[in-house]
RNA sequence: GGUCCCGUGGUGUAGUGGCCUAACAUGCGGCCCUGUCAAGGCCGAGAUCGCGGGUUCGAAUCCCGUCGGGACCGCCA
């Protein structure tokens, strides 16, 4: 090895050691007579000394050093001069004293700061990824990764759980997100697609007993980008037999509570037991199936009093099957015109007109954009039902239920960051259960899985896929933290006529279905165990531990929001061999 | 497919119609300096203001187009 020791473990307990280290110039302060120069490898900084009463040699060739080139030292771990400590660094205490130098790569001038965190553009980030990984904040994430993953595995064999590698090759499943497609050299004109996530293949291996399976899973989706989306992405895939909602769910949160504990010891969990809201409950409360629990601001229903309130938007939405809610923006009182247009804006993105407001200043005066409409009886009924007092901003949208509850829900996480509500070093764990097990699409005028098509119906609610399929509810559960989504599970379907009349169900006819699915479906014939699973997001999980504003972070060499690898420059064009041997030509 | 925001030395910013022959910090090059740690001091180089067109006596600045990037909507079983 070219080095004894890493370079942020020495301590002055070290002091005498003879000691290698190699890394690179942090930092050089030369002052004609000595030469300091941190030296850096990831696991820290330490100072190194050139001085020439020590060693003429090498204080002379320390002389060219420049930031970023690699370099090795051999020399003593001393105590630093009385007063000269530096508390900032865990090394801080001692230094070393060079003996030798050897210049082991010299570097050009990085193309931004690698020993100051700056924003620097993230195209420049990308494209020098390897220079950008060098920043002491992404080696830091690459390694809360790395702890996460590690803590997972351990978990699991502990619990008896096996990893199973699954095929990144496989067949297409175009129900769900877009495939990416592989051209079969062997068998022109077909294709192979990357898996959007091992769902069917974990639930065969229940089927060939397996019983307690993991895999950290790589997943591919050719969806447009989002800051917590990535064409390949990674999750922790688990299923279980012979299990129920409820043991999937403890395991999950047992899993994930003690890694928290163990590895972000610094975030507090909001709550433990984690808090379960159905479906229904989280939209009325929250507006949102992943509602951030860390702040209140629930919303409130006035639907019932709108109908006769005088005021003519509310009227004539609630006659026409819609809904009017609010929130109570505690502290928005003052906010001025300008401002609440300002939230109109922002809900107007989401579908809604506007917002009706009713503020109460500090002063205990009122301004309203319905208020003069409402008889002061209801009026005041809607002052109780939301507490609201001076400094005190009532907000209302009148739509669609659909339109009210993603206005709002949006709006309400809008207000908590206008208002601070939302504290970082919170973790705000929930389930959300009892989901609806099929959604109306209106478009394509069929009903859609609102999971995927292997969930299984709860039990009493399986007579419903005939008569009221919209209210039937689903056996899922979706782990929630602090506005995002992180995981979603559900108890699988394990019967074969209960598969294919959820395949009628969606419309899949029984042809395609067989084509697509056929190997599920006779698998099922064969002792399929009752089975279930669940599959957090990895990068979304670090992200969120990792107080990071975007997936792009704790990823090692993310792609853009174009989808594209701007280091690599991929993807790219082929040569036309390459096209000839897959029988593909590219048209246009 | 759509909406919004951003492109100024290597990096981060200022400049929003003439005072710009483009400023500041940092980085880069050179010289000085034996205890600094964002070392300090002095000197110097470095930008056709993303690109193309237009308006104007005059454009980094206004307009149109285009390219690149980001946030979001659609999409993401």
């Amino acid at each position: 090895m070219q080095k004894t020791h890493t370079c942020g473990e020495l301590r002055s307990s070290d002091e005498g050691c003879t000691v290698t280290l190699a890394g690179w110039v942090n930092r050089r302060r030369d002052h004609g007579g000595v030469t300091f120069v941190d030296l850096r490898d990831h696991t820290g900084l330490v100072q190194v000394v050139f001085n020439p009463d020590n060693s003429p040699e090498a204080h002379q060739d320390a002389v060219p050093l420049r930031i970023e080139w690699v370099i090795q030292v051999q020399g003593v771990v001393r105590k630093r001069p009385a007063g000269m400590e530096n508390k900032n660094l865990p090394t801080g205490e001692i230094e070393i004293d060079v003996q030798e130098l050897v210049v082991l790569n010299p570097a050009k001038t990085p193309p931004f700061p690698i020993n100051k965190e700056e924003e620097v553009d993230e195209q420049t980030r990308l494209r020098y990824r390897y220079m950008d990984l060098r920043h002491e904040r992404m080696a830091k994430n690459l390694v809360l990764r790395h702890k996460i993953v590690k803590f997972i595995r351990d978990y699991l064999d502990q619990q008896g759980f096996m990893e199973i590698e699954t095929p990144i090759l496989f067949k297409t499943t175009p129900e769900g997100a877009r495939d990416y497609l592989v051209p079969s050299r062997v068998h022109p004109g077909e294709f192979y697609a990357l898996p959007q996530s091992p769902q069917q293949l974990k639930q065969l291996l229940m089927v060939a007993g397996m019983e307690r399976y993991f895999q950290i899973a790589r997943c591919f989706r050719d969806e447009d980008q989002r800051g917590d989306r990535q064409p390949e992405f990674t999750q922790l895939d688990l299923e279980m037999s012979f299990v129920e909602r409820e043991d999937i769910m403890t395991l999950t949160e047992d899993l994930f509570t003690n890694l928290v504990k163990e590895i972000v010891p610094d975030k507090r969990l909001l709550a433990s037991p984690w808090p379960r809201l159905t479906y229904q409950e989280a939209m009325d409360r929250f507006g949102k199936d992943n509602p951030d629990l860390r702040f209140g601001m629930e919303l409130g229903n006035i639907s019932d009093l709108a109908g006769e309130s005088g005021f003519k938007v509310f009227e004539s939405v609630v006659a026409n099957g819609g809904e009017v809610r609010g929130l109570n923006a505690r502290g928005l009182g003052d906010y001025s015109r300008k401002q609440i247009d300002e939230l109109v804006e922002y809900v107007s993105q989401f579908g809604a007109k506007g917002l009706a407001y009713l503020a109460i200043t500090e002063e205990g005066e009122r301004r309203s954009s319905f208020a003069k409409f409402l008889p002061p009886e209801t009026l005041q009924t809607v002052i109780e039902r939301f507490e609201a007092q001076a400094g005190d901003l009532l907000l209302f949208v009148a739509d669609q239920p659909e339109i009210v509850f993603e206005s709002l829900g949006r709006l309400r996480v809008n207000l908590a960051d206008r208002l601070e509500l939302r504290d970082p070093d919170v973790l705000a764990f929930s389930w959300i259960i009892d989901f609806p097990f099929v959604v109306w699409n209106e478009d394509e005028k069929r009903w859609d899985p609102s999971h995927h098509l292997f969930t299984s119906p709860m039990p009493e609610d399986v007579s419903l896929l005939d008569s009221d399929p919209g209210n039937a509810r689903g056996q899922q559960y979706d782990m929630v933290v602090n506005d995002y989504e992180v995981g979603g599970g559900s108890i699988r379907i394990h019967d074969r006529n209960l598969q294919e009349k959820v395949f009628e169900l969606i419309g899949l006819n029984p042809e395609v279905a067989a084509e697509r699915f056929g190997h599920m479906l006779e698998a099922f014939e064969f002792g399929t165990p009752p089975h279930g699973g669940i599959a957090p997001g990895i990068d979304r999980l670090c992200m969120v531990l990792a107080g990071e504003p975007n997936i792009r972070e704790v990823i090692a060499f993310p792609k853009n929001q174009a989808a594209r690898d701007v280091m690599a420059d991929a993807p790219s064009p082929v040569e036309p061999k390459q096209l000839r041997e897959l029988n593909l030509r590219v048209v246009d």
